[in-house]
DNA sequence: TCGTCCACCGGAAACGTTTTCGAACCGAGG
DNA sequence: CCTCGGTTCGAAAACGTTTCCGGTGGACGA
C-alpha cells in the first residue's frame, strides 16, 4: 500500500474503506511504527510543541521556587489536554553551552515550538520584546506583556493584598506594614499598589520605613523585618507579599523576643505548601498557581489555533485563607 | 550561494574559505535565519531532545512533589551544559487525550528523543519495561531498572537508613520504630532494609507495629503515627523514611498532646525545604536532590553519545543534617 | 451498451536540512 | 604546455511525512 494511504489512516480522514484502514492498523501494530514528529513538523509547519522559557537569576536557578513548579504542573495539563507537549528550553550559564544560540526566540522557532509561555524572566530582559516583536503566540505568567498575540495571566494582586490589609484593619490593626516583592516585577508592583490603596481606603497612613522591598526570598524579609522592628514605633501587623518571605519575617520577629500572632500579625500571600506547615500556620493570599498554569495553556492553545483574535490579558481571583499568623482565632475564640 | 555551503558553515566545517563564510553569516544575520530543527532531526535521525517522562499517580499528580520538581532542575542543567533540550511529556488523564498514544516509548520515539529520563512511575508499570527493551538510551531516577542502554540513579538509602538509627541509637535511644515509604518503590524499600540491617547490627530488636508503611504523604505518616502510639509499648524515637512525611508524624504526635523531641524523636529523609521550617526544625537524611538530577543528565548524554558501554548505576552519597527533632542538641547542651 | 459519478487509492511534489560526490579553479612542478 | 594535488564550492540524493491531483474500478441511470 501506499504512503498516502498510510497517512490518511493515521490522520483519521474518511476516504479510506474500512477493510484496508484495517490492515494498515494492523501492519503497524505489527512493525510497531510510529510517525515521525519531525517530518511532519517539516510539511505542516507545526511542531505541536510549546516552547517554556523559564529563569529566574543566577542566584535562585530556575523552577527552584514552588510557585513556578506549580504553574509548570498546570501548563502541562492544560497543554496535555489539547494534544500539546512541553519543550522546556535549558537554560545555561552564558557562554557554557556547546555553541548554542542562546536567544530563547531563537531556539523557539529552530524547533518551531508552536507557542511559548514565558515566566520568571526579568521584564526588562531584551528577550522579552524580541518574544512579543516576533509572530509567535506568546503567553506570560506575571510578566506585563501585551501585543497582537501576545497576552499574560496573573492573579488578582492588587485585591488580594486589599483583602490582606481589610482583614488586619478588620481584627484592630492600624500600624500596618508591608514587606513588598522587586518592584520590578508586576506581581511585587501590584501588590503594594493594592497594599497602598487599600490603606488610603481606609483613612490609614503609611509612616517612612513601613514599605520595604524584598526579593521574594526569606533572607531578604528577615532583614526587612529587623529594620521594621527597630523603628521607634514599629507596626503590629504586616502584610508580607509572599509566603516565602513571610516565614523569614517570622522568623525574625521570632528571634527579636516577639510571639506571632500576639506581638505581631502576619499575612503572607501564596499558600504555598509550607505556609500551613511553619509555626504559626500562616494565614495568607491564596492563588490559584496551578490554575495559573492551566488558564496560560489554554490560554496559549486558543490563541494558537485562531491566531487572529487578539488573547485576553487573564487575571485570576484569590481568596483569603485565615490560620493562625493573624490572630483571627484568638479573637475569634474571645469574641464568640 | 548553495544550501550546502551555509550547512556547512553553520556545522563549522572548515572547508569553506573565510570570505564566504563571513558573507553568510552577514546573510544570515539579515534574514535572522534559524535552521530547521525538524529538517535536521529528519536527516541526522538525532533530535538533541531528552524525553521526560514523570508521572507520580492521579491523587498526587506529578511534579508536586518537592523531590522530582528538584530533579527536574539538575537535570534541566546537566543536560542543557551538554546541548540539549528537555521534552516534557505531558501526563494525561486516561482518554482524554486528543487521540494521541498513551505510550511514552511511542511518543519518545516518534519525536526520536535521542534519550528517556523515567521518574515517579511504578516499576510494575508495563512502559517501564517496554522502555527498557526499546533501544533507546534510557536513566531511570530511583526506579531499579538495568539494561544494556538502561541504568538507574539514586541516593545512598540504605547507608541514610543506617546514618538515621545509628544517631537515634547514639542519642540513647532502643524503642526505635520506623515509618517507611511504599516497598513497591526503590527509596521506600531501600529505607527499610536500611533501618532493618543497621538494628540487628546494634542488637535492637522490631517490635511488631514498629514499622508501618505511608505512602510518602504526610496524612498517611499522621495515620502511621497515631497507629504507634496506641501500642502497649509505644516507640521513642521514629525514622521516618521522608520528611513529607515527617511533618504528619510530627503533627499527630504534637495533637497526641507529645512533645516532639522530648517525647519522642524523629529523624526524617530528604531535607526538603519545609524540614528546616516546620517546628522543630527537622533532623534528617539529606539527598542531593539537585545533584541526582545533574547525574542522571550526565549520565544519559554520556549513553547516547557512546552508546557501546553499559551504564552504571549511580548511587550518590547522603548526609545527616541534625536539627531540633531528634533532640541532639538538647543533650549535647547538657552534656558540653 | 455506454457514459457519469463516486468511493477509494497511488503518484509526486514539497518541507529544509546533511552528506557524498564530483567539478571548477588555482598554483606549482615537470 | 600539461599534469597533478589541494582547496572551495555546487548538485543531488535522502530523511518521512502531508497534500494535491489524477486514475481506477464499480455502480448506476439512461
Amino acid at each position: 500500500m501506499s504512503v498516502s494511504t498510510v497517512s490518511r489512516v493515521f490522520n483519521g480522514y474518511d476516504d479510506v474503506s474500512p477493510t484496508t484502514r484495517e490492515r494498515v492498523l494492523e501492519i503497524a501494530r505489527k512493525l510497531d511504527y510510529a510517525p515521525s514528529a519531525a517530518a511532519r513538523t517539516l510539511v505542516k509547519q507545526r511542531s505541536q510543541l510549546i516552547g517554556v522559557v523559564l529563569f529566574t537569576g543566577y542566584e535562585h536557578p530556575d523552577i527552584h521556587h514552588p510557585f513556578f513548579q506549580e504553574v509548570l504542573v498546570g501548563l502541562k495539563h492544560g497543554i496535555g489536554e489539547l494534544g500539546y507537549d512541553l519543550l522546556l528550553f535549558a537554560t545555561e550559564q552564558p557562554g557554557s553551552s556547546r555553541g548554542r544560540p542562546h536567544s530563547y526566540l531563537r531556539r523557539a522557532e529552530q524547533h518551531r515550538a508552536d507557542g511559548i509561555v514565558v515566566m520568571g524572566v526579568d521584564r526588562a530582559d531584551p528577550e522579552v520584546d524580541k518574544l512579543v516583536r516576533s509572530d509567535i503566540p506568546v503567553i506570560a505568567v506575571d510578566i506585563d506583556v501585551v501585543g497582537d498575540h501576545t497576552s499574560f495571566v496573573a492573579s488578582d494582586n492588587i485585591g488580594g493584598a486589599r483583602l490582606a490589609v481589610r482583614h488586619l484593619h478588620g481584627l484592630g490593626h492600624t500600624r500596618i506594614a508591608t514587606i513588598a516583592g522587586p518592584s520590578a516585577t508586576k506581581p511585587g508592583a501590584d501588590r503594594t499598589l493594592g497594599f497602598r490603596a487599600e490603606m488610603r481606603e481606609l483613612g490609614l497612613t503609611i509612616p517612612p520605613g513601613y514599605e520595604v522591598e524584598g526579593d521574594f526570598y526569606p533572607e531578604s524579609a528577615e532583614r526587612a523585618m529587623q529594620s521594621m522592628l527597630a523603628l521607634p514605633e514599629p507596626p503590629t501587623a504586616v502584610f508580607v507579599a509572599a509566603d516565602m518571605m513571610a516565614v523569614g519575617a517570622i522568623r525574625a520577629a521570632q528571634s527579636a523576643g516577639l510571639s506571632v500572632p500576639e506581638d505581631l500579625a502576619i499575612v503572607g500571600f501564596d499558600d504555598i505548601r509550607v505556609a500551613e506547615l511553619v509555626s504559626p500556620p500562616l494565614t495568607t493570599i491564596r492563588q490559584d498557581m496551578v490554575g495559573i498554569g492551566l488558564a496560560a495553556g489554554r490560554a496559549l492553545v486558543e490563541q494558537i489555533e485562531n491566531p487572529d483574535v487578539t488573547p485576553p490579558v487573564l487575571t485570576l481571583p484569590v481568596e483569603l485563607v485565615v490560620r493562625e499568623s493573624c490572630g483571627a482565632q484568638a479573637a475569634a475564640l474571645i469574641n464568640g
